[in-house]
DNA sequence: GACAAATACGAGCGGTCGCTCACATTCTAT
DNA sequence: ATAGAATGTGAGCGACCGCTCGTATTTGTC
């Protein structure tokens, strides 16, 4: 895949050591934002400052904002794979069903503590307007995920009630995520554990204990 | 506090019915565009437009565009009181959990469907640096009747747990009225009965069934 | 060293935002 | 009838937005 120019000829866009340099100074500096203002209040001059470049240079290397998001969520989405495994798709699905929830969601709050950023661009992004390509993919692929999870454990469920149990169980997960987020010490540890039971309660009856 | 009579006895400001009614489209017409574009992308001059009015008009009514966010607020509360009864504090928390839940909760989705700025509104403003007291309030007031109605029914939980619990809970609901919001027909009937089914089991090992 | 491409700058364009203000009109109390 | 308060207008201010572009500098290649 990595192979003399497969792929990537569409762009023959040569790109020099500084211009990849300044490619992660920016995506580093629009994370810091995106979680300090959030992604709407984020701007791109604000961007540009906190990465000590030029509003031009900015737009050297990205179209505009979006895919700055867009670009910040894929090796976001990355990065998670690679450093904690394929959490979702590789969980075992035959161990007890609080195993399988320990085993898939400290790894995801980790990465979540550990980069507010991504936890910012997996929220909506509020205005119903918006481009709608914006998160929604990272959204979708998180989404696929779980529901690929669950239908591997409940492999009878029905289509329909597969659908609303993981969409409801994502919606759940973000939900306390968020408490999560916004909390610290012991008040952090209490929120990761009701999470955890909430989401058992909820799943055990459909995909038992 | 306020001593005899009306409350508001420190703005003497006197108003004629025309610009009572003003008040009121002004308030309609930002619940309607609140719920289009959400808050933070609702332009007061775009409130103004769709209230066939100035956007002056609007500022002799309302100091600032968050000042129509509070009493909009304010008066959907009030109205949910109105309508429903006390939804919250009136309920029986003797009765089996799942009345309980039916009780509460169907007058809540029904409201929220009936006026979906209410919705927008007790979902955070996304931004963290926004003004705290924004829609703050109207959170705070339904997480502290949640809290002592889950208190009432469970008087021996201890306090740290009582809270986390009951934020939890209003977690549930606030992640779980997203999806019935955003779908409809029997997909929205599904989340309803999935939204119930979640709150159940996450709260009946804590309230007993 | 020459030359083109890549990178970098930053003033500023066209736009929208929340909000103001000088002024006109309508209502109400006398 | 008239004064003064309440209501109404809408152009536009100052700030900020995403983004552009003419120009200057750095870099890689020969």
């Amino acid at each position: 895949m990595t192979g003399t120019g497969t792929q990537a000829a569409e762009k023959p866009r040569r790109r020099q050591a500084r211009g990849e340099r300044r490619i992660e100074q920016l995506l580093e500096a629009a994370a810091q934002v995106f979680q300090e203002v959030g992604y709407p209040a984020a701007s791109t001059n604000g961007i540009a400052r906190a990465a000590g470049v030029s509003p031009g240079t900015l737009y050297q290397f990205f179209p505009n904002k979006e895919a700055l998001a867009v670009e910040l969520g894929r090796r976001l989405m990355a990065e998670l794979e690679q450093t904690h495994g394929r959490v979702l798709s590789g969980a075992d699905t035959t161990r007890p069903l609080a195993e399988i929830l320990d085993t898939v969601l400290d790894p995801l709050i980790a990465f979540n503590l550990g980069h507010p950023a991504f936890f910012v661009l997996i929220h909506g992004p509020e205005a119903p307007g918006e481009i709608v390509s914006d998160h929604e993919e990272l959204h979708a692929v998180l989404q696929q995920q779980i529901t690929d999870l669950v239908a591997r454990r409940a492999p009878d469920l029905p289509i329909p009630e597969l659908d609303r149990v993981s969409v409801m169980a994502f919606a759940i997960f973000r939900a306390g995520l968020a408490l999560v987020m916004h909390s610290d010490g012991a008040q952090r540890e209490g929120y990761i554990v009701e999470l955890k039971s909430a989401l058992h309660r909820y799943l055990a009856p459909v995909l038992g204990s």
